[in-house]
DNA sequence: GTAACTGCAAAATATTTGCATCCTT
DNA sequence: AAGGATGCAAATATTTTGCAGTTAC
């Protein structure tokens, strides 16, 4: 299901079968609310008053579940996390499009407009899932 | 500078300007012994005796800034390390090679025969660093 | 001999779990 | 009303830091 921004957080919400509560609207709207990826710290400070650490671990990773987010895996150890706009369905993300993150600003967005060529593996590999970061600067920051 | 398997490991050592010493011998060991890429976790349990567990991670992160081993970014936040094989030096990793992680034995490796095709990026976007993570089934899985 | 490296202890962080309470449906 | 979600406390796990002792060059 493709996540479009004329959906308010509630329809979200029931579209992937979540009950609607106060920390899941309140999570997700940041999402809704930028491009960036967000790691859970950030989401911890952002969130106007504070979540318990422990339900905004609980609520990335329903999210995840359920294919409503994804995570972007860093090479710093870091998760960060951003909503899915391809067609994820539960327990199974497609992530057709890359990451980019920003030495400069430090940020990490999706860029849906860039296509993943297809690469050839081997005799025997098969491909699942493929995951691909690029780092450099950022149209902002160039 | 690429790493060959012809060289011991005090070599090495030499050629990435390291004091030769016990740890740095034997977590380098670890790696030229195979194939796989190693968490830290791994290297604490593979090494016969133990080493300190500040050792291990001191041990890697000067690794990783000498460029004899690089970090591979995992989706489930573990960063795995493994052998620098194309020519990496200090503070800048190139890795033209791509990931390889099998869902099956769990074990992550270099394809270095696969070469990273040119991805175009937007206008404004300029490019440093590419990382490729496949996931699927291994050729020794399937 | 000097600078660099290691190991121990401890601090600082990050993540997970159990459980009682509260909220959504 | 029933199941699910939350918040608190506490248990674990992970990573970092300081420092004294040891080792490599």
């Amino acid at each position: 299901m493709a996540i479009a921004k004329q959906y308010t957080v509630n329809e979200l919400l029931r579209r992937f079968q979540l009950n609607v509560t106060d920390s899941r609207k309140k999570i997700l709207q940041l999402f809704l609310n930028q491009q960036e990826a967000l790691a859970h710290a950030d989401i911890e400070k952002k969130a106007g008053e504070k979540f318990d650490r422990v339900t905004v671990y609980r609520t990335l990773q329903t999210f995840v579940e359920k294919g409503l987010i994804h995570s972007i895996p860093t090479a710093d150890n870091s998760i960060l996390y951003a909503l899915c706009k391809d067609d994820c369905t539960e327990g199974h993300h497609q992530d057709h499009h890359i990451h980019f993150v920003c030495e400069q600003c430090e940020k990490t967005a999706c860029l849906d407009q860039v296509n993943i060529p297809e690469i050839k593996l081997p005799l025997g590999f098969k491909k699942e899932k493929i995951d691909v970061v690029i780092s450099g600067i950022c149209k902002a920051c160039s």
